[in-house]
DNA sequence: CGGGGGTTTGAGTCCGTTCAAAATACGTGG
DNA sequence: CCACGTATTTTGAACGGACTCAAACCCCCG
């Protein structure tokens, strides 16, 4: 299984003291010295495209924390494909609830970018998490936040017709994946393929494509390839919200 | 507020040592000694059916364990009517991840039977899991398993027909309100009305009405009233397997 | 008996799917 | 650098499941 990996991942070194994550992820209830426990125990690998963080079915031996890279993850059926349920990003950890489950891996976590992912073994999270009880609340926390996302996601699904959740994709991608261009612009890169777009938002590819058309036809937005240019921002939020006046 | 409610729930008492809801929820990873400050910090109320345990927008004082009866968790949009998204039982603890964000409820909690459910205190709470870091393991172990539940029910409600659906609520139902009848059969006495029903599965009542007559049709279920007898339990299961050949 | 909510039934519509084929993009080797 | 093979994306036509709207029905309770 390592040996597998070899030939898209490579262990780097980093430090948690002045890794950007660390502010972000839960580590920031940490004392200097308890992060310098997480610093000795986190073993920081790179990743390349397309290289698999874990699969489901794998025994859970740990953490991750995202370094930076963008990462999917897919709920699979028995190791074969499924359904991709949403984006990882930096700072963001990996994998708790199997962890704290004792359960195996029921996702699959597939690097979009090139990545680097530190894992924390299970022993040293144990240690922290007894050792400073700041930590196991900030970690629910962050389970309530996944929880929200999650429970967010399926109304939207149940209640939300495809164009609208798309706008809804479109406004979360803008934040990490969005820029500014000259004219003034937003302009997405898309880290993922169409198809995967498509899954994220519960939809076939065809129907995906289709509904590009119409945002396209009216004036939101310009596909080509993976860059997105929002045309209209605020039409793309009329889109999320159709029921608020937008304000001029 | 509270005036509000008095009509409908009145204060009882109860002894964290021996409910049958302390082996359940997570609080069996307390000593003797933390037990007892959890049972002199909890408050014991009894709720009749339709009282409002929480309601959306309401500041969260704490979390709630039941002790018996069913309640039915909505996710309600700024206090109106909203989705129903979960039953909660005995043993069950609600309201958690409102209070590990430290925000606001976003559901509403209704009791659906009388229901004896016990609020703890957020400074009890809080000071519990400081002292005790196993007992926020173990809240994170439910965290992961409610994230889980609520993924599931996102899959399956994009994936399966309501026909499906509805047979999986009905094979969940079975294991808190379902008992063997005189002929053999499966008796379930659904704790709440159609309307809920069809709303937890995510369909219109109308839907719901339509799915029930198939599934008569088929021999599966007789439905009357808030009865239903599951004629053929193997084939109930096929409707939630359909790959799977029932083994006789 | 007369509301009034919940439930059922019917007819028609729509959104997203399915199936099938064409077009485009991409990686690889010559 | 181009040609080729493969995978992805797009387009089209037809289908289908669940929804909407509207009316009848039912049951519980006053």
């Amino acid at each position: 299984m390592a040996d597998e990996l070899r030939h898209v991942c490579s262990t780097t070194t980093a430090n948690c003291a002045v890794c950007r994550s660390a502010g972000v992820a839960a580590w920031c209830v940490l004392s200097p010295a308890e992060l310098g426990v997480l610093n000795q125990a986190k073993v920081t690998r790179n990743y390349e495209p397309g290289a698999v963080l874990y699969d489901a079915g794998a025994p859970c031996k740990g953490l991750f924390c995202v370094s930076s890279g963008t990462l999917l993850v897919e709920r699979s059926a028995q190791g074969g494909e499924g359904r991709r349920v949403r984006l990882v990003e930096q700072g963001d950890i990996l994998g708790w609830a199997d962890f704290f489950r004792n359960m195996a891996h029921r996702h699959r976590a597939v690097c979009q970018t090139s990545a680097i992912v530190c894992t924390i073994p299970s022993q040293a999270v144990r240690g922290l998490l007894l050792h400073n009880p700041l930590l196991a609340l900030k970690f629910l926390s962050l389970a309530a936040q996944d929880l929200e996302r999650s429970e967010r996601s399926d109304l939207e699904q149940t209640y939300f017709p495809a164009r609208r959740r798309l706008a809804l994709a479109l406004a979360s991608l803008k934040n990490n994946h969005g820029e500014g261009s000259a004219s003034g612009d937003i302009v997405i890169t898309l880290p993922i393929s169409r198809r995967d777009l498509a899954d994220l938002i519960a939809v076939r590819p065809e129907t995906l494509s289709r509904v590009i058309r119409e945002l396209e036809a009216d004036g939101v937005a310009t596909f080509s390839g993976r860059t997105v240019q929002i045309t209209d921002l605020d039409r793309l939020l009329d889109e999320i919200e159709p029921g608020e006046a937008s304000a001029a």
